[in-house]
RNA sequence: GGGCGAAUAGCUCAGUUGGUUAGAGCGCCUGCCUUACACGCAGGAUGUCGGGGGUUCGAGUCCCUCUUCGCCCACCA
């Protein structure tokens, strides 16, 4: 050993060059590859990536999401599961084509110009070039991903397995076709599920109007609305049955400001004799409520919004829309209308008034309720699954207070609205025979000819919400709908779900739901919601805020390890990591030096043990070992111990379901990281390496081998605690 | 309207079933360029644990209440 002089390594690691170095030597050697017949062996230990949008770039949002799961399944790989990390990208139906209309737009084509398939091609070609690049770029924050698996939800395997969705859960009465009002996107042109359709608190205005009896005009009604220019929808006023203020006027005519339309006074307990007047103007086919009411009384459903929010005489509205309001944008016919009335003497007064409304989650454009068919699943029989696996313990929630929330929305549920009039999606698998009229024919395979006639069929135009595929993904990613899939066997069903809680609807619950369905079992045992990331004001990071910091300038600057040291040891429990976009180095240093520190432990190991194999320290006598040396011995157990239980238990003790008192532990990932800084930094550098100088910097004698062998053991310990993260 | 969460050192946060002097990182102060590391080492200061009340031998930890932030849900006409 030559002690006296070069150092070969520099004293600052460089996080670039090896970082660069290393990834593509794991690849070349598959250690991220899973094998479903090793499965069988050893325990499997699979967590599906949440596929990020197929043209999403990736945003510490992600590297927060990624860095979980990388975390958990190293973790289990180092403790010899069969680990399978299956990654993938979801085509994100409204997003993608959103995004693609934007680049036509720019050309001044709407997708129309194009046509059906010629803009379905274009799309496929943009994500064929442009897509995906985000899983490349996880690769730079060093995620531990089977990428021979990489999965697509658009692909054609995971489109027979939407496929035999849609289909089965017709064939179980569960799929209908629904006419009723839903939330529309006038901008997106297509309906929206419930979860797609955000509330924002609104400061809007409750316009009273006065609406006259027909046959005697010193009486008269009035009603509250939010939305004035539906009134030329109204068919009806609805008030409270028990209400005495209107007993009289139920059943006698009233004439619609404006259009001159007689409405009849109806009663239906909808009405909340409290709220405003306690007359509730009744629009069938503009809102959900009026709609059901209407159905009640067996009124019209005269539609006086198109669906581009163009208010006109649509359907069974004649005479209804004046000459001046027709071709009015929804929101200008509102200001148009307010006038209108307030000459014709009947607005009464308008107030300020606090609402929610809703608003496309993909555009933020004010949602337009639209009466309209789709597809609906029906939910409940889904959903007693969903709730019953959570009950017994076979599916856990971290936080569990996030459990009260899913148990809340699925005792709740609503049917939902799986079809969206957009073209890029996995088209509803229904034809329809123009021809004979025969019913409408669901089918996993085309259908060409119709098997009553012969005639031509014709496809439904409605492609799915991109949801109904990404319900199926942790076993449509594995095989499924191919029951004898060797991955499907192996690794159905999975370990631990990671992901944010804004997704737990539509996305975590509904996968509960289709692997209970479908595969008799939930996809995953724990759900782990982590918080969100945000800068110091607490502000969400966003690329509108312009507050992001992009994970691979962090990478440049300070190591793929600095960014997720910095993820892992500020992840508390369900707890928001905040970081400083204005000051990465407050974010990042303490990674990038904890770096360092690991580093140069190895240089001195470099320098004062050598690169010549170590005694075995169970080969060393017991004697033999200083107080130092059993100390850190001590200390390295109870570290491993400490991260493990930070991190563990990896699955129910019993195989089947969490007992209460494993169901709240584990996925400490800051505990965890706690644990193991500890140790490498203020035990094994600042008190075992300093009390070893003297040993090593002495002459050889006995002891140099004792020591040589413990630094090096307590070294390689240290290395494959931090291994994971 | 219903539900949930948070409030602990200047900042970001830990404090698992109530139990001796309340912790970490960053920041700050004082020494040190000591032959692994100045992206470092040694040492130090810092908190009526949001306010009020209560239970208890004992409360950051349990109960009530108030305040302030934040989140989720809802057929808010």
């Amino acid at each position: 050993m030559n002690s006296s002089d070069q150092q070969p390594l520099p004293p600052q690691y460089d996080a670039a060059s090896t970082e660069a170095e290393w990834y593509p030597k794991w690849t070349e050697h598959g250690v991220f590859v899973a094998d479903a017949d090793r499965a069988t062996t050893r325990e499997p230990f699979v967590i599906v990536m949440p596929p990020p949008n197929v043209t999403a770039v990736l945003h510490v949002g992600h590297g927060l999401n990624n860095t979980v799961q990388d975390v958990l399944v190293r973790w289990r790989r180092m403790a010899g599961d069969e680990a399978l990390w299956l990654p993938g990208t979801d085509h994100a139906g409204i997003a993608t084509q959103n995004v693609v209309e934007k680049q036509l737009a720019a050309q001044g084509q709407t997708r129309f110009d194009l046509g059906r398939d010629a803009f379905v091609q274009r799309v496929a070609e943009f994500v064929e070039h442009t897509g995906g690049e985000i899983l490349t770029q996880l690769k730079a924050i060093g995620s531990s991903a089977d990428w021979t698996r990489t999965a697509y939800t658009f692909s054609p395997e995971l489109s027979v397995a939407v496929r035999e969705a849609f289909v089965r859960l017709h064939e179980d009465g569960l799929v209908y076709k629904g006419h009723r009002v839903i939330h529309w996107c006038p901008r997106c042109g297509t309906s929206l599920s419930d979860e797609e359709a955000e509330f924002a608190d609104t400061t809007g205005k409750l316009y009273h109007l006065r609406y006259v009896v027909a046959d005697d005009p010193s009486l008269s009604i009035v009603v509250a609305t939010t939305r004035p220019e539906t009134m030329l929808g109204d068919v009806a006023v609805a008030v409270n049955p028990d209400d005495e203020r209107y007993t009289a006027l139920v059943g006698r005519d009233l004439v619609l400001p404006l259009n001159g339309k007689r409405i009849p006074v109806i009663a239906d307990s909808y009405t909340d004799p409290a709220f405003g007047s306690g007359a509730v103007k009744i629009t069938p086919a503009h809102d959900p409520n009026d709609f059901e009411v209407g159905k009640r009384h067996q009124l019209s459903s005269p539609v006086i919004i198109d669906a581009t929010g163009i208010v006109r005489e649509v359907e069974d509205a004649g005479g209804r829309v004046p000459a001046e309001l027709t071709g009015l944008d929804r929101f200008a016919a509102r200001t148009a209308i307010v006038k209108m009335l307030d000459a014709a003497g009947a607005l009464v007064t308008i107030e300020p008034h606090q609402h929610s409304v809703r608003h496309c989650y993909r555009c933020d454009t004010v949602v337009e309720p639209r009466l309209s068919d789709q597809w609906f699943v029906r939910m409940k029989p889904l959903a007693e699954k969903a709730l019953a696996v959570l009950r017994s313990g076979e599916l856990r929630i971290l936080p569990d207070r996030w459990e009260a929330v899913y148990v809340n929305w699925l005792e709740g549920i609503r049917d939902w609205n799986i079809s969206r009039q957009i073209w890029w999606g996995h088209r509803v698998p229904v034809w329809y025979c123009d021809a004979c009229g025969t019913a409408p024919i669901v089918s996993r395979t085309d259908v060409a000819a119709c098997p009553s006639c012969g005639g031509a069929t014709r496809q439904d135009d409605d492609v799915l919400d991109t949801w109904f595929s990404s319900w199926l993904w942790p076993m449509s990613t594995i095989g499924w709908p191919n029951e004898n899939a060797a991955d499907l066997k192996a690794f159905y069903p999975g370990d631990v779900l990671v992901t944010a809680p804004e997704i737990l609807f539509f996305w975590v619950s509904r996968m509960v739901m289709s692997g209970c369905w479908f595969m008799g079992k939930a996809p995953f045992h724990t759900v782990y919601l982590h918080g969100t990331v945000r800068d110091m004001e607490h502000r969400k990071m966003s690329k509108s805020l312009g507050n992001g910091i992009d994970p691979l300038d962090v990478v440049r600057l300070y190591g793929a390890d600095a960014l997720r040291w910095t993820m892992v040891a500020g992840l508390g429990l369900g707890v928001d990591v905040m970081l400083d976009p204005t000051d990465l180095d407050k974010s990042f240093a303490p990674g990038r030096n904890f770096c360092t520190k690991l580093w140069n432990i190895g240089r001195f190991l470099l320098s004062r043990v050598g690169t010549e194999p170590v005694l075995a320290v169970s080969a060393l006598p017991a004697h033999s070992l200083t107080a130092a040396d059993a100390w850190i011995l001590a200390r390295l157990d109870v570290a491993i111990a400490e991260c493990d239980a930070a991190l563990g238990p990896a699955r129910p003790a019993n195989g089947m379901a969490w007992t209460d008192a494993e169901r709240g532990r584990g996925l400490r990932l800051s505990e965890y990281a706690d644990s193991a800084r500890r140790f490498v930094w203020n035990e094994l550098a600042d008190w075992y390496l300093e009390s070893l100088k003297p040993r090593l910097y002495a002459a050889e004698n006995p002891d140099t081998a004792v020591a040589r062998a413990v630094l090096a053991h307590a070294f390689d310990g240290a290395l494959r605690l931090l291994q994971p993260m």
